[in-house]
DNA sequence: TGACTCATGTCAGTATTCTGACATATCGTT
DNA sequence: AACGATATGTCAGAATACTGACATGAGTCA
């Protein structure tokens, strides 16, 4: 009918097709850490840790993707049901590192194993060159939205 | 330090850098749709609907990627604004089809023209080839997902 | 040293989305 | 026609993430 000549086809846009994608995901990693009792953001909390012991909150909310707010009341989830301490004697000026308790540890293990499942079957039927490509455009996505966020020429 | 080999390397985890995308793209829309007070679900909303006048609460939901309960309330929300109506009488059965007011559509159209440059920036760069091939990747990618839920081979 | 800026941890309140539940309407099968 | 399975709209409550705010510590510079 109408043009939407100004408008943004959703057939054809990268945007809604990524939100779309990440959307796929998420359910499917909800589907596959909801038998170990775990939300997919604390799954990325227990993984950052696991590969970078002692992060702190800023950097743990950074690494998920929320604010220091939510990865702090998440943390303290977590604190309570013996997955991470958070030792007051490691305090570095206000930073307070996080680190995985050998509970912690066993329960990444398990949650690791359900989300890479989810990821090989995300990535059946791509060649490693497609994943390399694939891995090239996102990239260059990201820095392109970050690089110039409201984006003028620079003065 | 410790290999994890049975973990996955956030360095290098398709799933990861999709997450950060869409993370990215968000918070650009975000910003981009702020001035006008929408919220990225709400845009979306609106975005269907000059491209799919008479679209239910459930179809919205299911292209906005969020419940139907979610929604509705969005939905209500819009009304009061004068943006979207749902006239009773355009009732078939149970489903109640939306349509933009002119308030709605001169909405619309702002925000989409901020999205829209908001995509163009995340395309920066890219060829026409690598955005055809970014499309097949993310398409492989929430096929691979949806097609095969939890997916054992089909008794 | 003092002033300034910035990052961090944390508390509180708000907003958004989700899950659970119910009534109702449609479709397919018997 | 009757039944069951599925889809829809909607209300209510719970979970999750956000914005605002404040105090504290680190870093820079005069």
């Amino acid at each position: 009918m109408s043009q939407d000549g100004d408008g943004i086809d959703l057939g054809t846009s990268l945007g809604y097709l990524l939100k779309e994608a990440s959307s796929a995901l998420r359910s499917a990693m909800e589907a596959a850490l909801r038998p170990l009792g775990l939300t997919v953001t604390q799954y990325s909390c227990l993984e950052l840790l696991a590969q970078r012991p002692g992060l702190s909150n800023s950097e743990l909310a950074r690494g998920a993707f929320v604010t220091r707010q939510s990865m702090n009341v998440l943390l303290q989830g977590l604190e309570r049901d013996g997955l991470v301490i958070r030792p007051e004697e490691d305090r570095v000026g206000k930073v307070l590192p996080t680190r995985l308790t050998p509970a912690g540890l066993r329960m990444r293990a398990k949650a690791s194993a359900a989300v890479r499942s989810v990821e090989v079957r995300m990535l059946g039927g791509l060649s490693e060159g497609e994943r390399r490509a694939g891995f090239a455009l996102l990239e260059s996505m990201i820095h392109s939205l970050r690089d110039d966020a409201t984006a003028q020429a620079p003065s």
